[in-house]
DNA sequence: GATGAATGAGAGTTCATTCAT
DNA sequence: CATGAATGAACTCTCATTCAT
């Protein structure tokens, strides 16, 4: 009953691989022109060029071939939040949560579209070991980054923090905001203020002024 | 191609609206049990205990249905709204903000499972004018409030607002909690932080305390 | 992973009822002219002029429809047994041994390509709890006939009896013998004579005789 | 459209022939464990150790390979047959069919399931001239041994003979049995009874006895 | 109006076979 | 010759929707 939704075989040849990243590529790009309810195989295959049949070689199904491309996604923001995490290594907590928060925003602007879809695509699927552990991995980023700077209850901070952000950015961008430096400040506030932190800048928004 | 969302006869007879109440019920247990997925118009029907024919006579399509779902989740989230911010006029803005937050929050723990799902059937929804009408309402409700109290920038600082409660409210809630004044807590330092207000808790979470 | 392989509904309405029968007799027809391999559920159901929608409303799956084949198959075998065991009821073994293999053998002959190829579709099919009842029964019943007249070891008797009945008359079908009474007269004498009586013929062969 | 079943090339080479009988073997052991419905070429090709390719150097169709699993089992049938019928060269016809009966009854006690499964598959097949050939052959072979004993209308006969043992070794067989002398006595019960001969043994099962 | 049998396009998936490497 | 990636026709089954009763 427990289907597999790992990639069918490790792309070891340069064919393999060549033809598993093309109908990755293809799936995105149809689940942003046409939606999660528009990906099917047989169009996946079409438009990656190649027939169905190589792309059940790779993929042992449809749900296979999103969940690889949600462990991409995943794997990118950890990776890159690692990077960020790492040029701050010994640097006060503002600092620290400006980059993450850069980092983690810079990643939905790459594909705002894909990026969506994949998110609920997630919801869907009965999500696998793996694709938790790198959410899993994410957290204990963050709650580390918070502890060596001894933020007190680090592990919901890091959830609460993670999923403010989330959610700012995501609507941010679903609305069609691309000014990433505007947005960042305005994410930064929030986390900020959450800490207990004073933000450095005036308003809630760019050049803005809260009165009381 | 385009099609209709919304119900196909104003339900003027009680037997009607009572049909109609009957199916959208069935399709939201439905929905909390299978997921969007397991949503199909003959499963519905049996559910409700109506023939399909029937519910084709109410609803033209199974989007409709889905459609009406997502305006009686918003319709209600507004209107709690609304009477929030009834009770709270002419108070200063911590009190408001506190109103608003505790209705919406309240709002996702009515039934969690059915909101998400809702939530992400809205996003593959081709979505109506109405629809986004009830949403523009909402930040109009919220960005008044604010106006009221002389915030800078109100509009933005609406749609922050209710993006940022949105994301942690949806996250906290899909990881299993249920304490909904813990999550007040939290989401109050957030958006007071985000405000430049002072919260008047100690912390970022229950009773914890930040150190700098 | 248990599949059902009981039609879907009781076919009540005598449309229905119509309709399954229908399709029963496309998928013999089937089976006659092109054998288990030309079985597709979608030539049975553009054979019996329905779509191929309303056929998986009436067997929920391919296998479901041999199931039922093979089913009313053995039904049929069983009460003509029954018939004939009846009709025999008190008199001597010869007699009744008779009855039965007539019985049997008319059977192979109604539609010998179909009742060939169900038999082997039966060994594929997962076979059922309630097909392996009606081979149970008829067992059974053989078995009692051979008791009330004191034969011993019954139960074995009965099994090897339909086991050589079962394969002299495929056989014999299947290499497009139609003499009945011919065949019965073979039969009759392998019968006869592993039950260690005499038969009242003088050969094993149609006005044969075998010299010693 | 007419396939040929006959493999492509007559294996001279040692190569050759190596991986023709692996190809055949692995085939064996994947009828005997999932059955016809799980022979694939390519499952075939992984389980002997060979890619696709070099199967079908060997074979020119899956057809093929089952034909040839089937001539091999015809031909080692008759071969031994033929063995049996030398050793009881110029002895009475109840030591000639006790000779015959246990050639062929060893033979279905070898791979059991394999030899059911072949089976089925032959009657699916196009059946081919050769493997006709090799049927026939058997059916000379007993005709010989019963004309050499006088015995009248002998094809008739022999046919009879092979169609009772074959149905009554299948059966016992398939229902589990591995006892092949309590079966073997049986089967001789039958087929003296047949012959018009006396069985030397009491009653028609082991040990039992027939009152009439 | 209500019913539910009927429809059929289209989805996911398999597998015998080919052919470039 | 061997390989195994690639092919694509064909199969089983689902489900939104219609329409005769």
């Amino acid at each position: 009953m427990s289907q597999r939704l790992t990639p069918r075989k490790q792309p070891r040849q340069k064919r393999s691989q060549e033809t598993c990243a093309v109908i990755l590529e293809a799936a995105a790009r149809i689940l942003e022109s046409e939606g999660l309810g528009g990906l099917t195989t047989n169009r996946v295959a079409k438009r990656a060029g190649v027939s169905v049949g190589s792309l059940y070689q790779y993929f042992p199904s449809k749900e296979a071939i999103l969940a690889e491309m949600i462990r991409g996604l995943r794997r990118s923001l950890l990776s890159d939040c690692e990077a960020a995490a790492e040029t701050v290594r010994g640097r006060p907590l503002p600092e620290a949560v400006d980059a993450l928060v850069r980092a983690s925003l810079r990643h939905h602007l790459v594909r705002p579209a894909l990026a969506r879809v994949l998110e609920r695509a997630e919801e869907e699927l009965p999500l696998e070991k793996d694709l938790k552990a790198i959410k899993g991995e994410l957290m204990t980023l963050v709650k580390g980054v918070l502890e060596e700077r001894d933020v007190a209850n680090a592990g919901q901070v890091a959830f609460d923090l993670i999923a403010l952000s989330h959610g700012l950015a995501s609507a941010a961008i679903a609305s069609g905001e691309t000014d990433l430096e505007n947005l960042f400040q305005r994410l930064r506030r929030a986390a900020m203020g959450y800490l207990g932190l004073q933000s450095d800048r005036a308003g809630p928004a760019a050049g803005g002024s809260t009165a009381v």
